[in-house]
DNA sequence: CTGAAAGCGCTAACAG
DNA sequence: CTGTTAGCGCTTTCAG
C-alpha cells in the first residue's frame, strides 16, 4: 500500500556533520595501512581480529591504530557487509510528553544496557500514534536492522502486516491470540489476580479497579481481578471499575469524579504506580487516609513506590529480565529462528498502602 | 593519548542483519530507475526534491517509490555524502538503573522531538563513568555527527579535552568558568534564591538544605540558598546543610541519618523532587507534618511534583526549550559557529507542601 | 599468510 | 534537464 508522505523531505537545515571544525583529518584505514606498511586488507583482518593474521601482526596494527585514535568507519563497514549494528527502539507515545511512564523508561534502560552487552547501538524513536509507517522506514532504509516496540498496542493490525512482510520486530505488551510478532510481557493476569488477592485477604471487599480494560494488558490485569473475586465470592459491582486512558494526564480529575459518586469501596488496585500515586493524594485530600481507610496497590514497582508515603504495595515487573528477553527475542527473530513469546513472572510487593 | 581497549571487538553472536528473512528481496534505487524509464541519477534527484528535475517527474518517480515502499538506504547516502544525519545522545549514569531521574528523561524525551523535527536520528547511549573513550568512539567511528551529553559534569576535564579536539558536542549541566565546550543548563542560582526566600516569605528561619554541593549544579543552587539567606539577615548553621550524592539510591537512608541529629529546622529546600518526595516519606514516617511542621521545595518540576501529596512546591526547569536549546547548540557547533551557552530561566511553582 | 581488485548503494561532478 | 562516471571507506573473494 502507498504511503502518505512524499519524499522524507529532510530538513535542508540540518547540518550532515562529519568533519570536526578543528583538529586534525579523521584518518582511514588507507593511512593506518601506509603507517604499519601493510595493506588496507591486513588492517582490516587484524582489527576484526582475524585468526589469518599472526598474533603479533594483529597487536602490533590494533595499538597503532588505536594509539592514533583510529576508529574503524562503521558506516561504511555496514555497507559493505549489507548489515547494520543497530537497532531501533520505538516508544508509542499519546500524551504529549513522549516519556511518561517511568516503567517503560525502565525498560528502556535495560534495553539499551541489552544491547550495548551485544555490541549493538540503539536507535531511539518516539512514536506519534499517526506515523506508524515510520516503523517500517526505519528497517527499510537500512538503518537499523530490527525493531523493539515498547508501549501500548494501539499498532496491533499494522504490527502484524509487517510481521507478514517478514519484519524483525519484537513488541513489549501483552500476547494478544492474533498476534503474528513476538511479544514479551508480563503476566498481567497473574499480576491482577496476585494484587486483588492479597486485597481480599487483608480483609478487602469492596475492591475498586482503575485501568483501561480495553488495553489488552490492563484489560487481562482486570481479568485477574474478576478470577480472585470470584473465587473469594465476592460479587463485582461495576461502579468499582474506573476505566481511564493509560498516561491520562487528567488522571486526577477522573479519580476526583469517581469518588464523588461515593460509591462504597474499602480497596482500590491501580493498573499502575503513577495512577496509584495520584489516587493517593486525591484519596488524601478527601480525607481518607491509605492504609487506614483504604488499601492500595499499584503496579509496576517504579523506583518512587518505595519513597512516597505510604510506601506502595504494588506488583512487581521484572524490567532487566524485560529487557534481555526483548533483545534475545529479537535477535532470534534475525536468525530467522521460529517466533516465540515470553511471559515474565509477576510479584507482589507488599508495603505500607495495604498494611 | 592511547586508548585503553583494542580493537572493540564486537560480540561476534551479535547477528548483522539485514534482510527480512522472508519477504521480498530489498529493492533499491537502480530498481526503481529501472521501473521508471530513468537513470538512477534522476531518481536520486528526483527523490531529494532537486529543482534540475521537473515536477511531473519527480512526482512520477517519488509515488512509484512510495507504492514500493522505497525507502533510500541512508548509510549509503551517507557514506557517498560523507556525513552522517544522527547525533549521539549519551546519558551519564553513576548509579546501577541508567535512567534514575525522570528530570534528565523528560530532556532525553525533548531532545528527541527535537531532533526528528530537524529529521535526525538519535542514538542512545549510556555511559558507565569508566568507558569514557565510548564517547570519542562514537564520532570517530562515524557513527553520530555530534553529542548531547546529559548528566553529571563528572567528566569535565574529558570533555575539554574533546572540545580541543573540535569535537562537536553540547552538554546539559552548569557552564563552569572553565568550560570549553558549550553548556546548557537551568539558571541554577536563581533557583536556590528562588526556592530559599519563598520559603522566608513564608515564616521560616531555620531551613534546610539537601544536595550534593560538589555537584556544579547543586552548588549554584546552594549559592543560591546563602545569598536568599544573607538578604534576610538569617545567619547559616552548616548543619542545617545535608550533602549527599545526586541520584544516590539510599536516599532515604541519609534522611534518616540526619533527622536523627535532631537539628531544629522549619524547612527544607531539596536539589531535586525526587528527593524532595523521598523526604516526604521520612519526615511523615517521624510524625512530621508537611507543610504544617515543615515546608518543602524540591527542584525540576517533575510530572509526579503536582501529583504527590501534598502536592510539591518546587522551581521549575523548561525541558522542553532545555532540548531546544541543546539541539540549536550543537546544529551551531556543528556549522563551525562559535561556541556559546544557554542559560535557561528557573521559576518558582508554589503548591501546598509550602502552603 | 597477504595484496589486488571488486564492489556494497548511493550521490555529485561532469558532460552532454 | 539527464545520463555517465567515479568514487565515499571498508570488507572480501581470489590469487598469489
Amino acid at each position: 500500500m502507498p504511503r502518505k508522505p512524499a519524499a522524507p523531505a529532510p530538513d535542508d537545515s540540518a547540518p550532515s556533520a562529519q568533519a570536526p571544525a578543528r583538529g586534525r583529518k579523521r584518518m582511514q584505514m588507507a593511512d593506518i595501512a601506509r603507517l604499519a606498511g601493510v595493506s588496507a586488507s591486513t588492517v582490516s583482518r587484524a582489527l576484526s581480529g582475524s585468526p589469518l593474521i599472526p598474533q603479533a601482526t594483529r597487536e602490533r596494527i590494533t595499538e597503532l591504530a588505536n594509539s592514533l585514535g583510529y576508529r574503524v568507519n562503521v558506516g561504511a563497514a555496514n555497507l559493505r557487509k549489507r548489515g547494520v549494528q543497530t537497532i531501533g527502539v520505538v516508544i508509542l507515545g499519546d500524551s504529549m510528553q513522549m516519556i511518561s511512564d517511568p516503567f517503560l523508561l525502565s525498560i528502556l534502560g535495560s534495553v539499551a544496557d541489552t544491547l550495548d552487552e551485544r555490541g549493538m547501538s540503539l536507535l531511539l524513536t518516539r512514536l506519534k500514534a499517526d506515523r506508524q509507517h515510520v516503523l517500517s522506514d526505519l528497517v527499510e532504509s537500512g538503518q537499523v536492522g530490527g525493531l523493539i516496540v515498547i508501549g501500548q498496542l494501539t499498532l496491533h493490525d499494522y504490527l502484524n502486516e509487517l510481521t507478514r512482510n517478514g519484519f524483525p520486530m519484537v513488541v513489549w505488551g501483552a500476547p494478544l491470540p492474533d498476534a503474528l510478532y513476538p511479544v514479551v510481557g508480563g503476566d498481567n493476569a497473574m499480576g491482577g489476580y496476585l494484587a486483588t488477592r492479597h486485597l481480599i485477604e487483608k480483609g478487602c471487599r469492596r475492591i475498586a479497579f482503575f485501568g483501561d480494560i480495553t488495553h489488552p494488558e490492563a484489560g487481562q490485569r482486570y481479568l485477574g481481578y474478576t478470577r480472585a473475586l470470584d473465587e473469594a465470592g465476592i460479587a463485582m459491582d461495576p461502579r468499582l471499575l474506573q476505566s481511564f486512558l493509560f498516561g491520562d494526564s487528567r488522571i486526577r480529575e477522573v479519580i476526583d469524579g469517581w469518588l464523588n459518586q461515593a460509591t462504597p469501596f474499602d480497596a482500590i488496585f491501580a493498573s499502575s504506580d503513577v495512577t496509584a500515586i495520584s489516587l493517593m493524594g486525591s484519596l488524601n485530600e478527601r480525607g481518607i487516609t491509605v492504609p487506614a481507610d483504604v488499601k492500595l496497590v499499584g503496579y509496576d514497582d517504579i523506583a518512587l513506590a518505595e519513597h512516597v508515603h505510604p510506601t506502595l504495595t504494588t506488583i512487581r515487573q521484572p524490567t532487566g529480565q524485560a529487557g534481555r528477553a526483548l533483545v534475545d527475542l529479537l535477535f532470534e527473530a534475525l536468525a530467522g529462528q521460529p517466533r516465540r513469546s515470553i511471559v515474565l513472572p509477576a510479584s507482589l510487593i507488599v508495603r505500607e498502602s495495604s498494611a
